[in-house]
DNA sequence: GCACCGCCTTCACAGGTCTTTCACCAGAGC
DNA sequence: GCTCTGGTGAAAGACCTGTGAAGGCGGTGC
């Protein structure tokens, strides 16, 4: 039954992430992410389109209870947010949610201002 | 007995509330609403097609007794109609009864002015 | 041992968002 | 006309998130 998940292909658009070795794959192209920027974006591609909150975040990656204080999710987030932009500029995968959390959809860059999921990093 | 309400998801035409989780989908896309708009839109989602009064609805998500003069639900109300409408424009949801309360329903926008529900926003 | 290097955490500042409250206005009912 | 109720825009402060940088730690190669 561990071999169910060993062999784990998350996919989210052009982004692909094999969970048994590691690789993340940006319109097929490997991206070079640590171990716990690649455990975040499993944590967030597993619960594709929904809303995840930092403390279950922060349970799931880090282990534990999140602190009150720690930043340790938005810094991991920012650089993940990096990293996927520059593979895949097109594209927006990780939204913010405030008060909420962050929620992981592959969603086509508008430039528009919808008041649809508008993180602050829209413009 | 928890799991019951773990995945409600609360549906009104094109409008979808997942409480669980904090997401709401307006024809199938995400939309960005704060902890107190998601509040209140559960809160009559849940009554759907009935009247709620200011005072439950204040109890409900403010938790407390209304106080006279406190304009919240106003504004609040005034928020997720400015986005409901944004999103799905031909729809009108939140309606109001003067003197009773709000009541959500799905509801096809006419242009006409039929003296049934007549709101006061239908102008 | 020692310098180097990447990773993780923490800090500090900046900027955006949320909530409440106020003010003014319009419509309904008396 | 007057009062009550609700619609709407704006403003202030609290709160939350984005972001660059610094420091500690462990691993690697010399």
């Amino acid at each position: 039954m561990e071999a169910a998940r060993s062999n784990e292909v998350l996919l989210a658009g052009e982004l692909e992430v094999r969970c048994e070795d590691g690789l993340v794959l940006a319109g097929g192209r490997a991206l070079n992410v640590s171990v716990r920027e690649f455990e975040l974006l499993c944590a967030l591609m597993r619960r594709r389109d929904r809303i995840v909150s930092r403390e279950d975040l922060y349970r799931t990656v880090w282990g534990g209870a999140l602190r009150g204080g720690d930043r340790s999710i938005d810094v991991y987030v920012h650089k993940l947010r990096s990293k996927l932009e520059t593979a895949l500029p097109s594209m927006q995968f990780i939204h913010t949610h405030v008060g909420f959390g962050y929620r992981l959809s592959p969603e086509a860059v508008t430039g528009a201002s919808h008041p649809f999921h508008t993180p602050t990093t829209d413009r």
